[in-house]
DNA sequence: CAGTATCCCCGCCGATACTG
DNA sequence: CAGTATCGGCGGGGATACTG
């Protein structure tokens, strides 16, 4: 499982495989975002629902991030406005073993885990 | 691959396994410092160098909190004060995969991306 | 070498109000 | 419904100086 070659060229922050990924990824919102997405389809609104206590602004600000880094579509059905589908791109997708990772961590992390995490967690 | 429960109980933000994770993972700095730390014990000074142009202090900070974490030791050989080396724990080296998951999907991107990422990029 | 202490800044995020 | 506009703060992060 272990055969990344974590001496590459550039580990630099800003060049590493790593960073990049981290970037679409790693974000505060981003990951329970393309959660969301993979289920499917989803409607800003119901979007905002599903991914936590998020303002309009930040979740709207995330998107439009997320579209540039082509992984997610926003697609207006036949230009009517005020009905607006978001779903993930073919390279969105590709996310999913990414996050079944980070996920699967968590959880079996959690069944060992006997600690408090430091207080200050991603959890506003 | 694709075998997670994303419809878990709880999806909210602080208690999905999906943060949980992140919280570890996803800061600035900390999968630069663990990815060096995956390459075997590092003192400070070169830990530093390794993982980019971090300050100190920042450095220090994230070391506290990984501490806190049990992700990484402290390990002050011997008792002498200015030689003290850092090395993950058991329960930091299980982030192996999960790193390498993320390390792939940036190489596997960086092939097929033709476009340029929105300049904010986490590189300073 | 391995940090601490201090200062400052800016970007992220949240809340509220408003719009097509 | 699907956002934008505006403001405000707070804390993470960087630079610099200092210490055992």
């Amino acid at each position: 499982m272990e055969t990344v070659d974590w001496r590459s060229p550039d580990l630099v922050a800003g060049d590493c495989p790593l960073s990049r990924t981290l970037d679409i990824v790693g974000g505060k919102w981003n990951a329970m975002i393309i959660r969301e997405l993979l289920a499917g389809p989803r409607r800003f609104t119901s979007l905002r629902a599903g991914v936590g206590p998020i303002a309009a602004k930040v979740l709207a600000e995330r998107l439009r991030v997320l579209e540039d880094y082509d992984i997610v579509v926003r697609d207006a059905r036949g230009g009517v406005p005020a009905h607006v589908e978001y779903r993930l791109t073919s390279r969105g997708l590709t996310l999913g073993p990414v996050l079944a990772a980070l996920w699967r961590w968590g959880v079996a992390d959690e069944a060992s885990w006997r600690g408090q995490p430091p207080a200050s967690g991603r959890a506003g």
